[in-house]
Order: structure tokens, then sequence, then C-alpha cells
DNA sequence: GTGAAAGCGCTAACAA
DNA sequence: TTGTTAGCGCTTTCAC
């Protein structure tokens, strides 16, 4: 492997001028320059970035703790994400942690041993409370709100997401609602609840079903919420997919949408488009992307991303 | 920050000691072990990756070039090489191409600057002719099957699935079919056009269109179709996504699927599901976790991973 | 078992 | 404008 040094004594200068060279430095005679460029060229060389960055101190890296890597929402995150860090030059690392509290510090200490420049929090595991003194290492940022003024947070305000779609479906005369959530000790599943509480009051038993992440999830999901001796007139689900599912469950019982039921979904996807189902779009895309860009600026402001609710023919 | 040698001073140590202990060396004192391990503690110490990887010459890390990474079948690709690489403490870096010759470049001098270890190719713009010099610097595998001996292949059988998936159009009475590609350069769609004069001879005029990406693209291709003087009856989408669109324009010209126009996706995804679309799923999830199992192994085999016809019911 | 010292490949301060 | 040299933080002989 050819490295600096090889270079300088080919080209009859010291390291420093083939440093130079390479950083594109002002004050370099134009002949050391060319004959620099000439034996880099020559041998073939390209510098080893291990050992820029150690110098340097800096990667143009950044990781992206993710639960699940086969989840349209995290993907549509990512998808943002990489499009901005593309813009600026970054390269993404994308840390599948499945929730798993070990996984995740594994990442943390990952930039802690300075393998990136910051890392961008989609959903986590662990206490912000174990999280925050990594800050001291490189810039987090959150795709989930936090008071916590160490960390930047690209998020949604999903509780008056959850207000409004439930919100709906009371306007168009429905008494009480099921619903769907992905993890049970989410906060996401917390202001659901919450919400619910507020627009319906109690919430009857079995109207809520959590664990659910795709169309078959739905599809059981719908199946359970139907067999109720109350069956519910509306669902909410966490996702289109999983409002793909219950779409098709209804229709395979050969229930009309959304006379004998109502069905709303989240995150405008294809299979929502796809049947025509009526979704509250959170814009993951620019949650990414903001996201992206508060670590690449090292900010820690709170920035709220504007959801909006695509009315189509399922509620 | 504090380093290595501050550790190997207050432990009363040298660093040579310090890295046996952060090495897992067996010869080491059980004292000196014990405080080593003790100041580091103290410290909150951890070693810096750069110095390490410079050394070792070795990063577990492999890059992914991607051309669009908001497309079902590359996350799909890129899912099944999370997977793996997790599953062997291997760490994923997302190089998103655009198909910029620019750009990939780009990024196989990384891996001859030694940020990756190896490099997978999910689909390509440069020739292999440009990319098998940067073999010397890590192992390159690619989601395409290629001839050169030098790349580790993961691969479908595309031509023989595109054969299959034209013959059950056929046996279904189909005397001829329209369909969709990703982009007309690549091989994939030349394997299509060969497929096509294999099965049904002469390819009508507008009976291919290109450039279909997502379900949007797919509707309006249906329009274009629906619109030539000598309808098809049959479309063969390059992928589910692109294959709902066309199903909702069929469905909004008051057209029955399959009997007025029988439609066949690719992949496997949740809005074929939802809308009964068949598909010819080539596991890209599988191909994927072979591709990374072929770069980590630094193995140069040419593996391909069968497909399957998925019937349901439109066509 | 342990430490001194020579790298790994590069940057940057300093002196010339 | 250039070269010398001291690092960056770690691993790994080699000698004791």
């Amino acid at each position: 492997m050819t490295n600096i040094n090889d270079i300088a004594r080919l080209a009859g200068v010291s390291v420093s001028t083939v440093s130079r060279v390479l950083n594109n430095y002002k004050y370099v005679a134009k002949n050391k320059r060319e004959s620099v460029l000439k034996v880099i060229e020559e041998m073939n060389y390209t510098p080893n970035k291990h050992a820029i960055d150690l110098i340097r101190g800096e990667t143009r890296t950044i990781g992206v703790i993710l639960p699940y890597n086969n989840n349209p929402s995290f993907d549509q995150l990512l998808n943002g994400i990489l499009a901005k860090a593309l813009e600026n030059d970054f390269l993404i690392t994308v840390l599948p942690s499945k929730y798993s509290k070990e996984k995740e510090m594994e990442y943390l200490e990952k930039l802690k041993s300075k393998l990136f420049d910051g890392i961008i929090i989609t959903s986590r595991a662990n206490d912000w409370e174990t999280i925050i003194p990594y800050c001291d290492y490189g810039s987090i940022v959150s795709c989930e709100y936090t008071e916590h003024t160490e960390i930047g947070c690209s998020y949604i305000d999903r509780y008056s997401s959850f207000l409004d779609a439930f919100q709906l479906l009371k306007n168009k005369g429905h008494h009480t609602a099921a619903f769907t959530t992905a993890r049970l000790e989410s906060n996401s599943t917390k202001q659901m609840l919450d919400a619910y509480h507020e627009i319906f009051g109690a919430l009857p038993s079995g109207y809520h079903i959590s664990d659910c992440l795709c169309l078959e999830d739905g599809y059981e999901a719908a199946k359970q919420f139907l067999q109720l001796p109350e069956r519910p007139t509306a669902i909410y689900a966490n996702g289109d997919e999983v409002a793909g599912g219950m779409y098709l469950y209804a229709k395979s019982q050969q229930m009309k949408v959304p006379s004998d039921l109502a069905i709303i979904g989240q995150e405008n996807q294809p299979v929502g488009i796809g049947l025509g189902l009526t979704t509250v779009d959170h814009q993951l895309m620019k949650v990414g992307e903001q996201a992206c860009s508060l670590v690449i600026k090292k900010s820690r402001k709170k920035m709220k991303i504007p959801y909006r609710i695509v009315v189509r023919e399922s509620v």
C-alpha cells in the first residue's frame, strides 16, 4: 500500500508538500504541485481516511438508530435523512436496534469512539438519562420530542394529531373507536390513549391492540375487533399497511367501508392510496430531513414538523 | 479527551499493558488488569476507533450502493443486507447514487481509502471494466449477475422469471402484453424485451413504458396503454406499487381486473396484497442477505436466488 | 508478564 | 514556498 511518504519521496518533495497538494493549499509551487499530482496518478494513490479522521477528529458520518429496518415508517424517516445527508456530503450508517437497550448503548459507544460525528435516534428503548451523557461526544438528535435541552428534536405533535383523527371520527357520528399501536410501552401509545380519553372518554375493553406492524397484523387485529360483542364502528390504525390489512378483513366479511366500518390510517403509504384510505400523514420524510439538518449543524433546536390529514373514502 | 497514555500513566503501567487489557490478552497480571480496568472506568475511557482501524486496516463496515433510497425494491434489498450485517456484527453505510457515475466512483474511492471492508452494488451506472480495478481494495459484491470472476454475485435469474410471467399471461389466453420497466438502459429492461420476443414475438408499438418507479407512474402508464388504438389486455408491471397504480386507473375507467385487464406485478409488496395482485416475488430480501454474506466472507461466488410466483386474482 | 519503541498514514505548527 | 518534526491514539514486535 503506497502512502504519503512514498509519494513525497518519488516526487522529490516533503510529505507536507504532498499534504498541501492533497488539501488544495494555495502556496505550492506550480511545478511541485504538478509533479506530486503526477506521482499520485502514477502510483494510483488514495489517502487513508482513518489517518485523516484520526487527526481531524471528524468523520462526516452520522449514525441512525432505527428499531426496525423493515418498517415503512422508519423507511420514510431514513429516506429523508439520506436525502439531506447526500446534499451535505455526509455519510449515513444505519444502526438497527430492535429496541434492544444493549444495542443502543453499543451504538452510543461508537459515537464516543469517534466513529460518528453525531447520532439520530428515531426511536429508543433507553431512558434519556442514560443517553444524555453521550451528548459530550457528538450531536444527538431525536425524532421524538423531549424536554432535555441537550437533545435536538425533529418531531411531530402526535398528541394533537391523534386528537384530530379521533375528532374526525366523532364528527362522522362515531361514539367510540378501536385503535392499534406499535409498542405498548411507547410514548406514542400513551398519547394515543390520552387523546382517546379526551375525545371519547372511557376506552371499551378490547378496543386497543398493540404490536401491530404490518398488513397481516392489521388483518388479525380487525378480526379480533370485529368479533367483539360490541363491535367498533371505526378503527384508527397506526399505519396504512396495518389499515390495509383491516380493510381486507372487512371486505372478506362482506362489510362496506366506511358505512359498516370506518378506517383511518397513518403515513400516506402506497397501499393506502391503492385502497382509498383516509390517512394522517405525519410527513416522516420531512422529519428525517430536519433531523439530519440538526445533527449536521450540531443544533439542539426543537423543530415541530406539521402533519396533515389526507381525506379519501374510508371514513 | 483521555487516551491510552493517560490510562497507562494513571494505572501505573505501560500503554502496552493497557492495550493488552483492552484486547483481552491472557498474560496480564490480575492486579494490573484490575487497576487498568478501574482507571478506564473512572476516566470513562473509550478507545478511538480510527486509531484502531488505521492499524488494523479493517473496519467491519460495508458500503451499500443504492440508486434510489425511496424505492421499495431497494428497501427490501437493504433490509436483507442489514439483517445479515447485524447478525455478523458489521455496520452498513448507505451510499445513494441516483445512478450517477461520478457518485459511484466517489464511493468506490472510499473503499480504496479504507473506509469500508467491502461494497455491495445493488445496481450500477458504470461499466464493470471501470469498477473491477477497485476489487484490489476490498470485496465487491453485485446484486446482478456478471461473468467477471472478481465480483461476487447474489442475483436473480430475471430472464427466466420474465419468461415465466409472460408465459403465465399467454396461458391465460393473452396474445400480447404491455409492460413497464424502471431504467431504459438497464440489463433488466434488455432481458424483459428478450423474454417478450421469446414468448409473444414482436412488441406492438407503445407497449413498453420505461421510468416507472411508483404508484403514480403506474397510474399514468396504464392511462397511456389504455388509450392506445390496440389496447393491451394484460400488463406486466415492474413492481407492485406500479401495478397498484395501474389497477387504480383501470378501476377508475370501470374496467374489471382481470377480465378486462390482467395485471401482474413484482416483489410481493403490501399494496399488491391489498389489491389482490398476482406477483412475481424475486425474494429481494434474500438476495440482500446473501450479498451481505458474500462480502463478509470475501467470497466471489455466484449465488442464484430463486423467485416464486404468487398467484392472486389479477390475472 | 511487562515496557520501550517503532510504526500505522496523515496534518499542522514552526522554522527556514 | 518549503521541509522538519511532533503529534493524532492505538497495536505490536522485541527484549528483558
